[in-house]
DNA sequence: GCCAACGTTGGC
DNA sequence: GCCAACGTTGGC
C-alpha cells in the first residue's frame, strides 16, 4: 500500500496544563482528555506519519510553538475510565468506548512563536481555519499550503 | 475578570 | 425533536 501524503493539524494545549516543553522532555504523549465529538473524529482520521503544530492557548500571547507527528492512531483514552481524572466519563464503557486519542512525537520547538495576532493578520478562515470567529476546537485541520507556508515561516526548529 | 461563541443536557 | 438553561473555551 502507498504511504499518501501526510495531513497536518493544529492541536491545542494550555502551557500551564501540557506545554510544549513537557512533550520536549518526554519524546512523545498520549493526547488524551479530547471530550469534544468534532475534535475527536478529526483525531479518528488521522494517519501515523501525519503532523500536527503545537499550539499555545489560553496564555499571553496565544500561538504556534512547534511541530509533532502522529505515531499511532485508534487508541483508547485510558483516562474516561479513571474515576480519579477530571476526563472520566461515567457514560463510556469499556466495550463500548466513546473516546479515543492518538499518540504525538515531539519533532521540533519553533525558535519563536507564531502568534495568533499574526496568524490573523495573513489568513483568512479558509486558509487557516484557527482564525475562523468563535472557533473553540482544541483540534483544527491546516489546508496543505498553509502548512507548508508556516514551516517556512518557522525556519529551522530547536 | 469579562463575555461571545458554542456544545451539552434534560424537560417537555 | 425542540430549545432553554447551563457549562466551557479561550481571546481580550
Amino acid at each position: 500500500m502507498a504511504q499518501q501524503e501526510p495531513n497536518y493539524w493544529l492541536m491545542k494545549s494550555e502551557p500551564d496544563v501540557y506545554g510544549i516543553n513537557k512533550l520536549k522532555d518526554e519524546g512523545k504523549t498520549l493526547w488524551d482528555g479530547i471530550r469534544n465529538y468534532q475534535a475527536r473524529n478529526f483525531m479518528r482520521s488521522m494517519q501515523i506519519g501525519d503532523r500536527a503544530f503545537f499550539y499555545h492557548s489560553n496564555c499571553k500571547p496565544p500561538g504556534i510553538v512547534g511541530l509533532m507527528e502522529v505515531i499511532n492512531t485508534h487508541l483508547t483514552d485510558p483516562t474516561q475510565f479513571d474515576v480519579k481524572s477530571k476526563y472520566y466519563d461515567p457514560k463510556s464503557t469499556v466495550e463500548k468506548p466513546r473516546w479515543d486519542c492518538v499518540e504525538l512525537q515531539y519533532i521540533g520547538q519553533f525558535f519563536s512563536m507564531i502568534t495568533l495576532e499574526k496568524l490573523r493578520s495573513i489568513y483568512s478562515a479558509e486558509e487557516l481555519p484557527l482564525v475562523r470567529k468563535g472557533n473553540r476546537l482544541s483540534i483544527i485541520p491546516v489546508p496543505k499550503t498553509t502548512a507548508n507556508q508556516l514551516l517556512i515561516m518557522a525556519g529551522d526548529l530547536k
